[in-house]
DNA sequence: CTGAAAGCGCTTACAG
DNA sequence: CTGAAAGCGCTTACAG
């Protein structure tokens, strides 16, 4: 690959003047301009950027640190993550834990848990990322997993106890209680809920929005017609089967996600009751599966591209020394309204 | 960050034997050495990896190019490179091309996508990666879209024209002979094929593995069991109500992937038909979807993962001068034994 | 308007 | 065993 020195031995000037053209700095003569410009075409010449790193103290790269690549949330937050920096000219270096393939659902301890992140993250330090995007599997609390240090973190899909780390994060809140009222405005007064484990931040707040959303409408809450699951397919056939052999079953069932939702929709049609019209099923996450059930599942959206770009954005801002106005933000998701309610 | 110059300070030593201690390079006093390891860890000192680039001429970079992150296939095949890169100490530049996103499954021509992938290849080669992987989407003819450079490429999940170029995929012919095979052993002799749309390579292989196997097993095809979907659920559905209301019908189908599966278990369903019992149903690709149907779904399981990490293998290969042995590499696939068939 | 020179943080051939 | 010095490909303050 050719360098600036063929450049300007080529135009017969400075390396000083070429770097001045490409970055159209300084004053040059029009005639000069042109003259490497033409050479720099015909060269096909790209500056190298890690030499302009290393002297400009600046890489224009940012570290993505994703707990598990293959878990559904990360792609579509990462694609939100490449949009923003290639327009903005940043580049991704991507390191991924790989935690669910080595855990599952069980989350290591804390200790295991720094261990194995502290080599991706000497690595991206190393790189001189100019700051890090750390992508969590479940909303949960990360706090103390990853180094001190003076690069700039942004958390999404997690969040740590640290009120100065910045988080973004979608309103588990709202949109339980958006689902749960949606529901309720249909007809539908006897709503249930399917909640995921309960150790996770997420059920909690949706389970608060859920019965908000009773309360707005004077619903007397019902605890017989809560359950708890653990997020997995099998569970929610399960607790829907308890739910609907209750005396007074209930008329529409919210799962905490898509895959209970799945079960709910199993038990269903073994119950041979027609859905939306004896039950009405409404999911969480808005997985792609969501769409391919019959009936096609009502869900809640992640606003997951979103985060993705918020967090890079975010993270950017933070890099140039712009003012964050909150450092918890919330994202609203969005009710997806298809055929089971 | 301190640099080598304050170790070496601090250490009352040059920065050379800074560096040969850290590089374990050189004849060191043991005296000294251990100094310089305190001090080093004491000051947290991470080698500034761009520096050391720019001198070696050497990024232990790889970039990736993939055509759509959020397809189902791309996760798991850089979770592959991943792995990889972080056990021989790689970084991995990430672009995404969004192609998906941006064209749904309309291809743009070739100019289109030249200009959309040049900007990321250049920021790859600016980046002096040492290496490029390309992701597809689908697997299909990728001549011509990358610019042409003497950065090593490898493609993976597509393929180019040329014999030169190195490529990692499945072995499609060998998937889908397996799987009608097994259908047939397991006493399905009448099986039919939900093609996907046949300007795609592999629905052409797939179809060439179907026939060879009913050969093998002296059956006559029979074009009536053939039907050509559009790799959609509901194309599935509707070939197979096609199907299944010839006077003969298949006693089972293997659609060429899991989307049209789950449409091919819908119209069983809707015709009262037993699965297994009376229809066998075989997916392919292995999507997450596949083990969420009623009943589980058996299909064809793709060596994503280790498409992912063969791809990064070769590739490094290749960086080093070592022999590759043969550049169209295919790997096998798995069947996955559910409860459909 | 243009160029010579210093310097970013490393590695390495060489001298001592 | 250890260090001085050159150099990787850029940028930039400064001089002319």
């Amino acid at each position: 690959m050719a360098n600036i020195k063929d450049i300007a031995d080529l135009a017969k000037v400075s390396v000083a003047t070429v770097s001045n053209v490409l970055n159209n700095r300084g004053r040059v003569g029009e005639e000069t301009r042109k003259k490497i410009l033409k050479i720099v075409e015909e060269m096909e010449y790209k500056p190298n950027r890690v030499a302009k790193s290393l002297k400009m103290n600046k890489t224009h790269t940012i570290g993505v640190i994703v707990e598990d690549l293959s878990v559904f949330n990360a792609p579509e937050i990462i694609d939100g993550i490449n949009e923003f920096a290639e327009e903005n000219d940043y580049s991704i270096l991507l390191t991924n834990l790989r935690l669910f393939k080595k855990f599952g659902n069980q989350f290591p301890d804390v200790d295991t848990y720094k261990e194995m992140v502290m080599p991706l993250f000497h690595q991206l330090l190393s790189n001189q990322v100019e700051g890090i995007i750390y992508i969590g599997i479940h909303r949960r609390n990360v706090s103390g997993i990853l180094p001190e240090s003076n690069t700039p973190v942004v958390y999404t899909y997690c969040d740590t106890s640290n009120d100065t780390d910045i988080s973004i994060n979608y309103d588990d809140y709202k949109a339980s209680f958006d689902a749960t009222n949606y529901l309720i405005k249909k007809g539908y007064r006897e709503v249930a809920l399917i909640s995921g484990l309960i150790n996770s931040e997420s059920a909690l707040e949706r389970f608060n929005g859920y019965c908000k959303a009773l309360m707005d409408s004077s619903i007397q809450f019902n605890p017989n017609y809560v359950k708890t699951g653990d997020w997995e397919f099998e569970s929610g056939y399960m607790m829907a089967m308890d739910l609907l052999k209750e005396e007074k079953r209930p008329s529409a069932i919210l799962a905490m996600n898509d895959l209970m939702a799945g079960g709910v929709l199993k038990a269903a049609k073994e119950l041979n009751l027609d859905v939306p019209g004896e039950l009405a099923i409404f999911g969480f996450d808005n997985r792609e599966i969501s769409s391919y059930y019959t009936p096609k599942l009502s869900t809640v959206s992640l606003p997951l591209h979103d985060m993705g770009e918020r967090s890079i954005k975010t993270l950017i801002d933070v890099i140039n020394g712009n003012n964050i106005k909150t450092n918890k933000i919330k994202l609203l998701c969005e009710l997806i309204e298809r055929d089971s309610s």
